[in-house]
DNA sequence: CTGAAAGCGCTAACAC
DNA sequence: GTGTTAGCGCTTTCAG
């Protein structure tokens, strides 16, 4: 791109071209006129723009971003942060956010965003929310995952329009939200279980997140109302740590159903009962959530409860960008697919 | 926060506080008092440093960063990108990267700085990295993998000072890099599989990547000085597609020792070998590369070349401070280690 | 300790 | 078409 000898400078050795002002001067024009042709705007002349435009490549001139987006008042930014609010080891590892955040930067690029990337840890700060989307830095802002700051959203929502949050709809909630059906998807996996002749239940997966809760408790309702037990096992949901405890945890539990709140969770179950002896899914049947691409390559592959991924973030992208040109948007709430592979057996 | 009546309002009705002029006429004291208020430096009177604060707190006020940052010339901000050259789907999905990620962001945010997100796909365009670098938006840069851009990274680190880079090192190279050994990773994972027993080799993974490409051919020298033959399988990286291709191409392949490129493409490995009632480790063996959480998850565990992605991800960011306070700064290759499990038997 | 003034680098009226 | 003029909202000398 650059020779070592021929950096890009006047020939004369002038010093480094860093304003639009520079090029002016040596372009022999306004700053105003250097502006404009370098944003391709019509109301310039041809001849003279493509002289501009070669002069700033020449000279590796590119306009200052901050400078142009404090005074167009548009930031072309998305804030997407990341509340790590009842994570037991505070890091953005897990792998279906981690995934839900790769696509949500690829719609974003596509529409010509860019993404500023926050992890937050609320314990301490109330104003996080408050804090990005007040900043001036971003016309809007994406929530991956309420954590325990449902009330905070809420609050901030109330005021600053551009905001789309990935999680869980309560009935009457202001802030825009897009998700899925957690106890639909909770009610499946358990008429699933029971249909395919299971005859005690386990959940595994702590229920601090309301989105797990909801899956749990729509869970526990069914199973309820068939009159089989269902125990919960809290395991952790950050692969690192749940290991240990599914070991500790599944030896002792009897059920010949389990309900694994994420396919991590059942991969991992799915070591420590072949590790005992028991065998998936003769002995016993798991069901999880997520349907993360590595959901197929288990062996057995899961049954699961698929979240559409792609999807969530594509109406995350889609709401936002109505929201920032002034529009009201709808919850979306996905119904999410049950995806029968060899965890369970075919049911009656 | 904010009650439903009680909006941050001056009780009289008056608008909005926007700016610190606003804010500084209802305080009666100046813009510039303001602002030095705010950020608390000390040549401020305390009595007046709280009335303020306090003021802006009532009014919700909050600085408008782009200015700030603007003004003083400090962005605050680290561009992040990832370029998917080489990818086939053109996605940020391939869950090491995405760890890596998760990491640095989790590292920026520590040192206080902001991180900004780019995938790019560089097929058309060769300056992305100049476009960001130049931007005037960040105060540094990271890449994530050198993909097919090596020499594109090269050029700008001619002149573009900081910036490190996570990927393959080429001796003589200027861009400071930091990754893995991957050479010395290769030929661990073709040792221990000879060493282990296996007669007979096969890499699966695509080697476009160089860093990929460098595991394979140490391997390869390894196994022909063994005099061992070594078959290449081009599976693809991507979880969604690999799949497919494992199945189609393992049941042709005679190999009793298998050298997956990822954890991701051995689990699917494992998966196909049993369907197909061959046993892992006895029948077959496998050493993968990564060491994802996961990685001990698998059925077996999965014996593989850890990378540390913790500490690449600690480096990168810790480089890239000292290169933005105009230090020059190493390389770092680190040596990975071999995590031996279930699916190698044991050496000799 | 505080106010006034001068920009950071760019864009967008408004003239010519 | 292009130059001129005013700022975007903030920080930071420089006086006082």
């Amino acid at each position: 791109m650059t020779s070592n000898k021929n950096y890009p400078e006047k020939t004369g050795g002038q010093q480094k071209v860093r304003t639009l002002a520079d090029l002016a001067r040596i372009a022999g024009v306004s700053a105003g006129t250097v502006s404009r042709a370098l944003a391709g705007k019509s109301l310039v002349n041809a001849e003279t723009r493509d002289r501009i435009q070669t002069l700033a490549r020449e000279h590796g001139f590119r306009p200052n971003q901050m400078a142009s987006k404090l005074r167009s008042q548009k930031t072309g930014l998305i804030g997407v942060v990341v509340p790590l609010g009842h994570e037991k080891q505070q890091h953005i590892s897990d792998p279906f956010f981690l995934t839900l955040l790769g696509q949500i930067a690829d719609e974003l690029t596509e529409s010509g965003y860019d993404v500023m990337l926050r992890r937050v840890i609320p314990d301490d700060t109330t104003d996080w929310l408050d804090q990005l989307s007040g900043s001036g830095m971003v016309d809007g802002v994406i929530v991956i995952g309420q954590s325990d700051q449902f009330d905070i959203i809420e609050s901030v929502a109330e005021h600053y329009h551009p905001l789309t949050v990935w999680g869980h709809h309560t009935p009457g909630q202001r802030h825009c939200v897009v998700g899925t059906d957690n106890a639909l998807g909770g009610r499946m996996a358990a008429e699933h279980l029971i249909a395919c002749g299971a005859r005690s239940l386990a959940f595994l997966g702590t229920t601090t997140g309301i989105e797990i809760a909801t899956r749990y408790q729509a869970a526990k309702a069914v199973a309820d109302a068939a009159g089989i037990p269902l125990v919960h096992l809290p395991i952790d949901l950050a692969v690192a740590t749940m290991g240990p405890q599914i070991e500790k945890a599944l030896p002792e539990c009897q059920a010949d159903g389990l309900f694994a709140a994420s396919d991590l969770i059942a991969m991992s179950a799915l070591r420590v009962l072949h590790q005992h002896g028991r065998t998936v899914p003769n002995d016993v049947q798991i069901v999880s959530f997520d349907d993360l691409p590595l959901a197929s390559q288990t062996m057995p592959p899961l049954t699961t409860i698929r979240q559409e991924i792609s999807l969530g973030a594509r109406m995350l992208v889609e709401k936002l960008k109505a929201r920032i040109a002034g529009e009201d948007t709808d919850h979306f709430v996905n119904a999410p697919q049950l995806i029968v592979r060899g965890t369970t057996r075919s049911a009656a």
